[in-house]
RNA sequence: GGAGGGGUGCCCGAGCGGCCAAUGGGAGCAGACUGUAAAUCUGCCGGCUUAUGCCUACACAGGUUCGAAUCCUGUUCCCUCCA
């Protein structure tokens, strides 16, 4: 892809929410095409050991930068990560201690090699910036950055006039100083890196804007640019990256894969061409056939596939993704033969691997000794509540009795005292319960 | 510090001595329709070994009453106005 295709493409997918350069795309094909490399920047926050779905845009965005050529720097906030952003939140941010802190950056930066295809140090730079603030000193800081902002300016900034106009949260100085540690980053990265560009969210214009602001202060007539991507919304008005479980996040072991994969294949026809063009690196003539795929075949959910597909094979690897793939419609279907293939690759099929995992029983696979079918067998309702399946008897109750959304292996289960009996199991070790037509649990009875 | 107003089920929000497990809306779940979509329509929507039953619940702790989410007292949190 030439420079200048670059950017219209970055453009068409909807990435590009503000710039501060009205022909970026121009230059940044002057940058790369001079003698020149161009150095872009993103930071990351280490609220978690772990990114979720809601920051995998500026990852990706960072990655496109880096396949057309650019020079991408990963910064994970060890010392902003003290501090809190302002940006985009209404309270003030609890602070972590250094330890957590230690655990976050380390497990973000293994994810950030993962997704930007590349080791640190040698195809992009990692840097953690409490490396260049642990040890400055505040009265030096106070000369050498302080002194180049305005209070004024600082206090129109969009993320701290929010807070200032909230009676109730307020800001603290702390994080009120947190602008200025961003804008520092930038003018050391420039310093160090010679890194001229930095991208973001949308709710970073501010702190990215100070850093070119602090950078044209002390180093005059230099071109210092920033983009930011755009906030992803969902048509339906929920939080994109939200289950009712909560976050979906990019380490398996807080959110299982297929987790992952099924909310993206569970994205609405009005989202789902979007977030095919920001998340994936589909091609966008390709994407425009899966658009008509979905018009003209819509049963197929060629385009939820291909999305779920690409982003999960992305966080979790092809072969992990063809399995979610496989698992799809095995569970779907109530295809115990294809059930078992793929479940085994994801390695759900051994009881011991998993259980333990916070949110165990909400895996669409649950593990069951063969030994409690025997006798009097096994209360139906006792081992759907059991997999996360129904919350109580009374929705239990509820279900068996007018529409019989419970079903085990397709049949209505017609009584509350049914029980399941080794004779029901037969042969096979893999009996499938279900709620109605979406939640689904594949049991596996182990003897 | 002074004066008012308020904290109700997952969320919003009625109720203001018994008919209240509590109107209504949203969310959620199920059913119909469909494309494993959206929209729409219908039912359910605190828990309990099967229920003209019991338990838990209307900020917290007490009290008045045959009986309180509803009245009284104290505590606590929040909002508005004044200083």
């Amino acid at each position: 892809m030439t420079e200048a295709a670059f950017w219209s493409d970055l453009t068409d997918r909807g990435m590009v929410q503000q710039t501060t350069n009205e022909t970026m795309g121009d230059w940044i094909a002057s940058q790369l095409g001079s003698n020149d490399e161009l150095t872009c920047y993103c930071g990351f926050d280490p609220t978690a050991d772990s990114l979720h779905i809601g920051s995998l845009l500026p990852v990706v965005g960072l990655r496109r930068l880096k396949n057309a050529g650019l020079k991408p720097i990963a910064l994970v906030g060890g010392a902003t990560g003290m501090i809190g952003d302002p940006s985009g939140k209404t309270t003030e941010r609890t602070l972590l201690d250094a330890d957590a802190l230690d655990a976050n950056v380390k497990g973000i930066g293994g994810q950030l090699e993962t997704l930007l295809e590349g080791t640190a140090g040698q195809d992009f730079l990692m840097v953690n910036n409490y490396d260049w603030f642990g040890d400055i000193r505040f009265v030096d800081f106070l000369r050498d950055v302080g002194k180049h902002f305005s209070v004024n300016m600082m206090v129109a900034k969009e993320s701290v006039r929010a807070r200032l106009e909230d009676r109730d949260h307020g800001i603290s100085y702390t994080e009120f100083s947190y602008m200025l540690l961003q804008a520092y980053d930038f003018l050391h990265l420039f310093e160090t890196h010679g890194c001229r560009l930095q991208v973001g969210g949308s709710d970073q214009w501010g702190n990215i804007t100070a850093g070119i602001d602090l950078i044209h202060r002390k180093h005059h007539g230099e071109e210092i640019e920033g983009i930011t991507f755009p906030l992803i919304t969902t048509s339906s008005g929920k939080k994109f990256g939200k289950s009712e479980k909560g976050n979906i996040w990019l380490d398996r072991k807080r959110t299982h894969p297929y987790f992952m994969y099924k909310y993206f294949f569970d994205t609405d026809d009005a989202d789902v061409v979007r977030f095919l063009k920001c998340f994936t690196f589909v091609p966008l003539e390709e994407i425009g056939g899966l658009a008509t795929s979905m018009e003209t075949e819509p049963h197929l959910r060629a385009t939820q596939k291909a999305l779920a597909r690409q982003v999960t094979g992305m966080v979790h690897g092809a072969e992990t993704a063809e399995a979610c793939a496989g698992l799809e419609p095995a569970m779907h279907h109530d295809d115990v033969e294809a059930f078992e293939k793929h479940a085994e690759t994801l390695g759900l099929l051994d009881p011991s691997s998993i259980g333990s995992e916070e949110s165990s029983t909400d895996l669409p696979v649950v593990h069951r000794p063969l030994s409690e079918l025997q006798g009097e067998g096994l209360l139906a309702a006792d081992l759907a509540i059991a997999c996360g399946l129904f919350k109580s008897k009374g929705e239990v109750r509820r279900e068996v009795g007018s529409n019989s959304g419970f079903r085990i292996d397709g049949k209505p289960v017609e009584s509350f005292d049914y029980r399941i009996t080794s004779q029901l199991l037969g042969s096979r070790r893999v009996l499938q319960i279900r709620k109605g037509k979406k939640n689904k649990r594949m049991v596996c009875f182990h003897g």
